[in-house]
DNA sequence: TATAATTAAATTGCATACAATCTAATTGAA
DNA sequence: TTCAATTAGATTGTATGCAATTTAATTATA
């Protein structure tokens, strides 16, 4: 009588470990996140920062799939933190560039550790780890 | 030089996919779901609560990954609608319980239809998605 | 038994997320 | 060229999430 309910037992969906796991495995940076001062939406900044020195925010967000209404007020935080810069592009002034700072770039340094540490903690063999990579990136790219 | 700080880069972890995945695949429940006038949050509540029947919010909490925190103003919020009711246990005043009403149960039979529209923009072959699914539960269970 | 320790929710404060709207700058079409 | 459409960010409002703290109830222990 209650089978025809089954899709929407929670056992029985596939988002639901999806933003349980996002949401655990995330929690899991704070503690090491929290010795550079940094909230696990700005580490991910930050990573993108280390690699491309300079950005605007469009694309930035087109890279982090966030929004303006989330990146304007994370990234005036990391300018007062003294960590980017952010300035209007002048061939268009609707577009903001952000720029790494010696600063920004220094913190990188105190973040090498991160990435390993987390690793430990997730415990997946090498194959697991690719083959959820991969199924990930393939839900992202259908996605949008 | 910079090869260093490889494991840095944002294209070498695992989870900023997991992160992004878990966002993007919420975000497109929600035009579905306003349908019914659910959040996410709200909708993987009455997930719990359509196959419970009743449930305290401690073990709400402990089923969904979220604290009272998260699940005070939110259950507040179902009750206003009229979907749950929240009375003390008689026999431990300290534990809430968490009752579905009639209106809620009702609400199910327009659900219904939602995993299998979310299903449709995913677009994982069944391998793929009973893989995620291994992982991520085995994820789910080495963090916690 | 009286008090300390523990437990379950609620509260507070901070940081996302995102939809919707607004503003200013740029582009496009008649 | 001029005005409409588009675009990039910023702003506003609502809803999480979670750490830390508080409160009230229960349990454990000296």
């Amino acid at each position: 009588m209650e089978e025809k309910y089954d899709s929407l037992k929670l056992q029985n969906q596939l988002c639901f470990p999806l933003y349980a796991c996002a949401k655990e495995v995330t929690k899991r940076y704070q503690p090491l996140l929290n010795e550079i001062d940094l909230t696990y939406t700005q580490y991910i900044v930050m990573m993108v920062m280390w690699e491309k020195k300079q950005i605007n925010v469009k694309h930035l967000g087109e890279t982090l799939f966030l929004d303006s209404g989330t990146l304007t007020p994370l990234l005036k935080k990391l300018e007062v933190k003294g960590y980017i810069s952010r300035t209007r592009n002048e061939q268009d002034e609707r577009s903001v560039i952000i720029s790494v700072t010696q600063k920004g770039i220094d913190l990188r340094k105190k973040a090498k550790n991160i990435p390993e540490e987390i690793g430990k903690c997730v415990n997946l063999t090498k194959e697991e780890a690719t083959t959820l990579y991969k199924i990930l990136y393939k839900i992202l790219e259908k996605i949008n």
